[in-house]
RNA sequence: GCGCCCGUAGCUCAGCGGAUGAGAGCAACAGCCUUCUAAGCUGUCGGUCGCAGGUUCGAUCCCUGCCGGGCGCACCA
């Protein structure tokens, strides 16, 4: 791939003739390569000269001039530019971009395809939300993240496991099983309440009249907490859990695993993963001071197994058991991480809602004692969703029971548009979802623009062939020739960027960035329709170096809108 | 009180660990269908990048302090 080869090329390029310089490897980490803002100043553009001058101790410009020629003498580089404080623009051959389009349609689904940089195996932990509950909108952002993260790195040539963390194991379920015995009791018409804390969703009617069909009337004169417990908390984990899973499938998820929180306290992870922090002087008994900013009328200091979060600059320690023994969010976090570690995993992403920022941060410096590495876990907070319902601000609560659900949001307006959308914005801004919008607005949703593109790709595809025209032999195409128009060149400038795209988003992870290339993309395709007649019986020769790029277009256009878990339509 | 996120065009948002005259979509306005799908194309209009300092040859981007909005703050999840 050219940009990638071409990268290479300069780094390759700079070190040789820097090499008396006494730079480090790390000096070279600010170099890019990349498309500049401004077309006009050529294809790609990279600030090398500007990035080194004060380290080698030239002038930006100066070390430029010492560099282009060297970079001039690349075979795929038509001329070299210094451009504004010391950047080096290039031009590239149009024959050159023209063999980029003919190896992305020969490799189809290969084309952007890397070798990662390190053998590190990935894995995406995303959704995992309590199975007390169907998902709403805001986990909905959460699997499209994760999913399209997941994507992004295999794109980037890592093995990547997919998982979903089963949280069975807190004081949630507790609550959830005592919820679904009230409905349970109604459905015998008793009158029973939802518990005050408890799960009022009608979802819970549901599951308690399949758990009356299964039982009858087994639990009816159960009295005993911690018998009902015992006995309903498989099944109601279960039922919840196959709502969240319903949610999931529409959206084209699949998890390798959905980890049992409550199967993992059968191990001796957790016991193991405080022992280690303990020899690391990292954990010890000790009191909490009372909480700030709330008023909590009976604090009384506890002595609890704490980990020493201060000690890595935050402002209290952590509690990895309560009062009680039983472990603490934190407490089941760090053990599931050090399981994570354990199995031999050691990029370790977790697409999390912002209002956990207080959980992960302790948790990434566990990771960090545990590792002795910073570069291991890869928190992805991701700010909630905000939801008008006729101009009304929705207040987002299962508790309260008037939750959005994503399988209402999924059916009014579709997986496709559902996830583009998601996509669209980056994480950690917060998003507004508008429910009249988002139907009224199906049709100038930007989904739409993007896979109209694909589809008219496909259609002039079908319209060849009615009209007669030999399909492309790409082999036989001369990279040399004058039938690529400008509008067809900047086609094929967006095909040979598509390898950097791979490269940077799934370095940032950050997947918003595929649907913004993928309308870049969209928008040059369609610009190009509009400006030029591809199909002309009377000049194949022509007919066919434009359909080469059509079909260049089309495979990337495909491979992202995939990489996105969003359908590629051949028409529409 | 502390912590995390956000504040860029009327609206929704990009701007990739600083740099070549601030971007996209939508909305508004003006054009383009006897010719490959007009769910499209072309053009116009529109911003003192929340405010004030600082660092620098240069700041929307980095630092500090304000202002405004969202979220979170024991042994809840």
């Amino acid at each position: 791939m050219l940009y990638i080869e071409f990268n290479q090329f300069i780094l390759g390029v700079l070190k040789t003739k820097l090499a008396d310089k006494g730079l480090a490897e790390a000096d070279f980490a600010n170099v890019v390569l990349e498309s500049p803002k401004d077309e006009t100043h050529g294809d790609l553009s990279t600030n090398a000269a500007m990035v080194l001058a004060k380290k080698v101790g030239m002038a930006p410009r100066a070390l430029a001039e010492m560099l282009v020629e060297e970079f001039k003498a690349y075979p795929a580089v038509d001329s070299v530019e210094i451009a504004g404080p010391g950047f080096i623009n290039f031009r590239l051959k149009t024959s050159a971009l023209i063999g980029q389009g003919i190896e992305a349609v020969k490799q189809g689904a290969a084309y952007g395809k890397l070798h990662a940089p390190d053998a590190r195996k990935a894995m995406v932990e995303y959704v995992s939300i309590n199975p007390t509950g169907p998902i709403h909108i805001g986990h909905g952002r959460n699997a499209v993240f994760g999913d399209a993260i997941a994507n992004l790195l295999e794109k980037a040539g890592r093995t990547v496991w997919r998982e979903y963390l089963v949280n069975d194991a807190g004081g949630q379920i507790r609550v959830l099983v005592k919820s679904l015995h009230a409905r349970y009791l109604q459905l015998f018409g008793q009158d029973v309440n939802v518990p005050e804390n408890g799960y009022p969703g009608e979802y819970l009617i549901d599951i308690a009249q399949m758990l009356k069909d299964r039982d009858g009337d087994k639990w009816v004169n159960m009295t005993e907490e911690e018998t009902l417990l015992h006995e309903l908390r498989a099944f109601a984990v279960e039922a919840c859990l196959d709502l969240i899973k319903t949610d999931i499938k529409t959206l084209h998820i699949e998890f390798d695993r959905y980890f049992s929180e409550h199967e993992m306290h059968q191990t001796s992870r957790m016991k193991d993963v405080v022992k280690l922090l303990r020899d690391k002087g990292l954990v010890y008994e000790g009191t909490l001071p009372p909480p700030k900013g709330k008023e909590v009328a009976d604090y009384k200091p506890v002595e609890l197994t704490l980990f020493k979060a201060t000690e890595f600059g935050l402002p209290e320690d952590q509690a990895i058991f309560n009062r009680a023994g039983i472990p603490t969010y934190f407490g089941q976090d760090i053990a599931y991480h050090y399981d994570k570690l354990q199995r031999g995993y050691e990029l370790l992403v977790t697409v999390i809602g912002i209002d956990q920022a207080g959980s992960f941060t302790p948790l990434s410096k566990a990771i960090e004692a545990l590792t002795g590495r910073k570069d291991v876990y890869h928190p992805v907070p991701y700010e909630m969703v905000k939801v008008l319902r006729d101009g009304q601000p929705v207040k987002l609560s299962k508790r309260a029971g008037n939750i959005v659900l994503l399988s209402d949001v999924l059916e009014e307006v579709g997986s496709d548009a559902f996830r583009f959308t998601m996509l669209t914005v980056k994480p950690t801004t917060s998003l507004t979802f508008d429910l009249a919008l988002a139907v009224a607005k199906t049709m100038e949703n930007p989904v739409f623009y993007v896979q109209y593109a694909h589809a008219r790709l496909c259609a002039v595809e079908r319209q060849r062939a009615e009209l007669g025209i030999a399909p492309v032999c790409l082999d036989s195409l001369d990279p040399e020739t004058k039938d690529i128009s400008s509008g067809a060149r900047a086609v094929l400038r967006e095909v040979m960027l598509y390898p950097a795209l791979i490269e940077q988003a799934s370095r940032a992870l950050e997947p918003h960035r595929l649907t913004f290339y993928a309308q870049n993309l969209a928008s040059k395709v369609h610009s190009w329709y509009g400006a030029e007649k591809w199909l002309d019986a009377a000049n194949v020769q022509a007919t066919h170096h434009r359909l080469a790029v059509a079909l260049a277009a089309r495979s990337v256009l495909a491979d992202v809108l995939n990489l996105c878990g969003v359908n590629a339509p051949e028409s529409m």
